[in-house]
RNA sequence: CGGGGCGUAGCGCAGUUUGGUAGCGCACCAGCUUUGGGAGCUGGGGGCCCCGGGUUCAAGUCCCGGCGCCCCGACCA
């Protein structure tokens, strides 16, 4: 009895999440290795299972970017600060969080140069020069990259001063196919969330408050995590003409006109992985969908001292056959108990475990345990990897479900401030709530709530006739919560 | 950047009030016994006590300055 008591002692190397949810988010994110903290101020290491979550994400994306016509590039991490001041709406917003790099060796730069927080600047930059004819448009272009804000509050994945992501930038020569592009990526994104993230999207507009630094419109696709708090989960931007027009993207059009080019910006970021963190994870650790987790299906043996070679023997041959149909491991180290094993599995986020040990040599067959809701199953011997390859469509379809009905039982219509004010306190989640369009409204909530406008999202998802602040009649009612 | 907290072995902490040989648990190494939910025993190794100054015969402990991390705000993917 006092072994088992003690054993209980040692998974509370997490913190329970309900108890304390940002010092279980940090545990989760250190346990299971996905990153760590690094010597420098606001800059974590990614570490290899962090990573290969990451690689998972860009595969997924890449495969989606290509079958929408896109081509990857690279272009340089250091832009010129005259490039970077062009735009004056683009400069307001990240000038606070800029690097600055004033000297190349022992020699001081004739002119800084800043350290991409985002790329539009450069990019349009060569835009201007490779763009000579409506022959040349559309410009598809996406770039894999590091980007650095030099953020005052840092959280591993959540906010750190370097970060990686995805920019995708495209030229356009109408309005109209600018924004459908603008919406088309948005879509990639959240067909992208859902099925391989396992993470439900609210898709819909930003207000102007929250729209991106010189961008025309931003559309946004919002999460909402365990805590209650939303997350921004992608972005992507009409940005108009105001880029084109500041960098001189000009074409020749078929009717003899010169025009200006209509661009979008779009982009996700590591801070994905946090959401995958927040949205699945539980008091054991990381819960990972089979579509992202960079192993589907652990193989645990059960060795007593006497069977160990046999035991491994047919550990070998079933990790043979799973292979074929998922990531598969096979935990043979002997310095860990399988409990020990169990435990480290689970907290890495590994979506199935299979245990295979002398009891279940005798009965040909084998247990399976679902990382998800605990259920373990046996399984004949003959049909483990056909079961194992359905049973992780299926906790991948109800990792899906389980968000979904969250974040449904966590959105909430609410008619005026008190009940506002309220749920926030308590429940928090995504408000509904009625909206006059006016910023003076949208900015006093945020004063007295703490909760902005996530999106006004393209299904209604409610109606209120009042705007929640002034009670004037309501010209939208858009998602409201706290957010990362 | 404002308010609060914390920096002692890889991790979690005690020791700081009242200055006097740097400790505990886990982890690590070796050996034996173990293996179906974080194994047991025995023996070991490991410390710029965050950094820099100062006070003192003597500083993990007192004083001054800095840095880092966490939480709550403001700003942001």
């Amino acid at each position: 009895m006092q072994k088992a008591d003690n054993a209980k002692e040692f998974v509370k190397e997490i913190t329970p999440r309900d108890k304390d949810f940002s010092q279980w988010y940090i545990d989760v994110v250190l346990r299971a290795e996905l990153a760590d903290y690094s010597p420098v101020r606001g800059c974590m290491v990614i570490r290899p299972h962090g990573y290969a979550i990451w690689e998972n994400i860009q595969k997924s994306l890449d495969e989606r970017f290509r079958a929408t016509g896109h081509q990857n590039a690279y272009f340089p991490l250091f832009i010129p600060e005259s490039f970077f001041q062009r735009e004056a709406e683009h400069v307001e917003g990240f000038t606070p969080e800029v690097a600055w790099v004033t000297q190349g060796g022992s020699e001081p730069l004739t002119e800084r140069l800043a350290v991409r927080p985002t790329s539009e600047t450069i990019i349009c930059t060569m835009y201007s020069k490779w763009i000579q004819s409506w022959r040349d448009l559309p410009v598809l272009i996406n770039q894999w990259c590091n980007v650095v804000r030099w953020e005052k509050a840092t959280r591993p994945f959540l906010r750190t001063a370097e970060f990686l992501w995805q920019e995708g930038h495209t030229v356009h020569a109408s309005e109209e196919e600018a924004e459908a592009e603008a919406l088309r990526m948005l879509d990639v994104y959240k067909e992208f969330a859902e099925n391989v993230l396992a993470i439900p999207v609210i898709a819909g507009k930003k207000t102007e408050r929250e729209k991106f630094a010189g961008a025309l419109r931003t559309y946004t696709i919002e999460a909402l995590m365990s805590d209650g708090k939303a997350l921004q989960a992608g972005t992507s931007h009409n940005l108009g003409q105001h880029f084109a027009k500041v960098f001189d993207i000009t074409y020749l059009d078929k009717d003899g006109q010169l025009k200006y080019g209509w661009q979008t910006s779009w982009g996700v970021s590591t801070r994905l992985i946090g959401a995958l963190i927040m949205v699945h994870g539980d008091d054991r650790g990381l819960s990972l969908p089979p579509a992202v987790a960079p192993i589907e299906v652990a193989i645990v043996p059960i060795m007593p001292g006497n069977q160990r070679e046999r035991v491994l023997e047919s550990a070998s041959a079933l990790l043979q056959s799973l292979t074929q149909v998922a990531r598969t491991v096979l935990d043979s180290r002997e310095e860990y108990t399988p409990g020990w094993k169990f435990n480290e599995w689970e907290m890495r986020g590994v979506p199935v475990r299979v245990e295979l040990g002398p009891r279940d040599i005798a009965n040909n067959q084998v247990v399976l345990v679902r990382r998800d809701t605990g259920e373990k199953i046996q399984v004949g011997r003959d049909d483990v990897a056909r079961t194992v390859r359905s049973l992780l469509d299926t906790v991948q379809r109800d990792m899906l479900q389980k968000a979904a009905r969250f974040r449904d039982e966590n959105t909430r219509l609410v008619s005026c401030m008190d009940e506002f004010k309220e749920i926030l306190q308590t429940k928090r989640g995504f408000l509904l709530a009625g909206w006059c369009g006016h910023d003076q409204c949208e900015t006093s909530i945020k004063e007295t709530t703490g909760a902005t406008v996530r999106c006004l999202p393209f299904e209604e998802m409610g109606k209120a006739d009042k705007c929640v602040c002034c009670g004037e009649p309501a010209v939208a009612t858009p998602v409201f919560a706290r957010a990362y």
